[in-house]
DNA sequence: CGAGAGTCCTGAAGGC
DNA sequence: TGCCTTCAGGACTCTC
């Protein structure tokens, strides 16, 4: 399930194989991701060269000379270097081929991803209007969460998953960014006193940075840019660990639902 | 406005 | 070659 770090890990893998180098043709075989692929995506990318990818979020954005490709990997979406000819598997839903005889296949066989089409030299998009700053970047402080925070009653681990309030944490890094900080994942966004939205700041960017560091972490269906496996996460301190000892304080790890999400905490260490 | 539930989809895992 | 249920996950969308 890729999380900010992943989607960082494929961008920074993908960009070798595809800044500068011209699409020779785009390929559909299923159109039907989170949002249909546009059915003009293919004719639109014929012939243009990448410029750039960047990211924003968990969302890619390929600078393609008269337009941008915006992606989402969704749940359990990959993007990998194949050669152009390669047989295609069941869930390989695009190709982009290019002049090189490289070619990005974007497989997902849960289709939660999407692949769309921004026109022109401007990247804006609805998906994009709403997000909240960068997790790694200086917009991220104590003071914007507390003032995102104020008079909010939901628990803190669903509010640093709403992409409103900072982009990039998902289920695994919420549980273990709350770990880092001591902070209980049901406690109100909205009582959490400033030392404790400092603390969450740093742990959060401390859990992201070193996962990108190691390349991503994965639990199943992520494989990187460059087709090797992706590292999984066998380092979690509490995620997916239900009844294993807590790796600080050797309490027995629980497990909640909110939001319909399993959320893994240590009950002595979480406050 | 916020909170919470529902939704998309496939495959893995577990119970029987 | 077993069948059925549950679960996993991102994040948009809907309802209250």
């Amino acid at each position: 399930m890729p999380e900010l770090p992943e989607v960082e890990t494929t961008r920074l893998g993908l960009l070798p194989y595809v800044q500068g180098q011209r699409i020779a043709r785009v390929i559909v075989r299923d159109a039907r991701l989170r949002w249909p692929v546009p059915a003009n995506f293919a004719q639109r990318l014929k012939g243009r060269t990448v410029r750039d990818v960047s990211r924003r979020g968990k969302y890619l954005l390929w600078d393609c000379e008269s337009g941008f490709v915006l992606s989402h990997l969704g749940m359990s979406g990959s993007l990998r270097v194949v050669p152009v000819s390669s047989l295609a598997g069941k869930h390989d839903h695009i190709d982009f081929a290019f002049d090189s005889g490289n070619a990005i296949r974007y497989t997902d066989p849960r289709r939660f991803g999407a692949m769309l089409w921004i026109p022109g030299r401007n990247p804006t998009h609805p998906l994009l209007d709403e997000l909240g700053p960068e997790p790694l970047s200086p917009d991220f402080t104590a003071a914007h969460l507390a003032k995102a925070a104020h008079g909010r009653s939901v628990s803190i681990k669903e509010f640093i998953m709403n992409g409103r309030v900072v982009v990039g944490v998902g289920n695994i890094y919420a549980s273990e960014s709350l770990f880092l900080a001591g902070i209980h994942p049901k406690r109100m966004a909205g009582r959490i006193s400033m030392s404790r939205h400092a603390r969450l700041v740093d742990a959060i960017r401390q859990t992201l940075a070193k996962a990108i560091r190691a390349g991503g972490s994965s639990l199943r269906d992520y494989v990187q840019a460059d087709g090797e496996l992706g590292y999984f996460q066998v380092n979690a301190f509490v995620y997916d660990r239900e009844g294993q000892p807590c790796r600080r304080c050797g309490a027995a790890i629980r497990v909640i639902r909110q939001g319909q999400r399993s959320t893994y905490y240590c009950p002595a260490c979480q406050t």
